[in-house]
DNA sequence: CCTACATGCTCTAGTGACTAGAGGATCAAG
DNA sequence: CTTGATCCTCTAGTCACTAGAGCATGTAGG
């Protein structure tokens, strides 16, 4: 019966005790053993899978998209097809993200070269991304 | 006073009539004047904003940023520190995520490789975000 | 052992940024 | 003149949390 509350399980992965407990409910964490008490108790496991779930969520995937990604892991000896469909889905997002974020890094350099002529009289941001806005597939920076 | 209906106004900048009125209602945009019959009316400069709004939206700016970024355009006399701050912020948190999607594309990668040779088990998904979580500061790679 | 008080529990409600739907008015085309 | 698209307001739902109430339990100091 070993394991940390979660109250230490949220300073070890950083995400909050109530998000925790919220994983939990949304079937993103398996429901916890909990002590004689009714306390929740967490293993090495579960805190590197809240580690994971912590920056999948910064990446930007959402909550089923990561049940996705936990489901691959803890299929070892499926067939690999179903595996592989998901995996390269996932990729094709991800490369579809990548994509518009260094397009979005660029524009954001752009913005911060023009501002630092000093006056916002010839900031341009507004007049950029107003334009910019107008090409709705961000046809390569 | 002419100007499009808020339908002709929602195709103009492919924001949705829905989110133009919500814009409306949360001060994004000014109370647009209406008809005779109570019906919105939009001239250029507010599918110009509109437009603005759309993509700073796209490109994560919040509500807030976007306020503040409109309200730094009425004072042009202004430095550009802000704008420059609040550019400047979201610019490292873009890299920051660029720097994560590229360490989960490799891993996807091998993990599709790994799949075409028939077996998953050496999946590393979970530990590869996991570990890449854990330098909060990516001292490169 | 007793008292603080931090931490845990459950439950409900609030947030941001929309999105969907009900119920009704108005406009444009045939 | 009727039909269907578009508009109006209003309420409620979504996602992924986040905050708070109200109560139980654990831990440290005196």
């Amino acid at each position: 019966m070993t394991g940390v509350t979660i109250g230490s399980a949220a300073k070890a992965t950083s995400v909050k005790v109530p998000t925790i407990r919220y994983y939990e409910d949304v079937g993103l964490l398996p429901r916890a053993p909990r002590t004689d008490s009714n306390r929740r108790l967490y293993g090495p496991d579960e805190l590197a899978r809240l580690r994971f779930i912590r920056h999948a969520r910064e990446l930007g995937f959402e909550v089923d998209d990561i049940r996705a990604l936990l489901a691959l892991q803890s299929e070892p000896q499926q067939t690999c097809t179903e595996v592989d469909a998901i995996a390269r889905s996932h990729l094709t997002e991800v490369e579809r993200r990548i994509e518009s974020l260094l397009a979005l890094k660029s524009e954001l350099e752009r913005m911060i070269k023009g501002c630092k002529r000093g006056r916002i009289a010839q900031c341009r941001i507004i007049e950029v991304l107003q334009n910019h806005a107008q090409c709705a597939h961000h046809p390569r920076g």
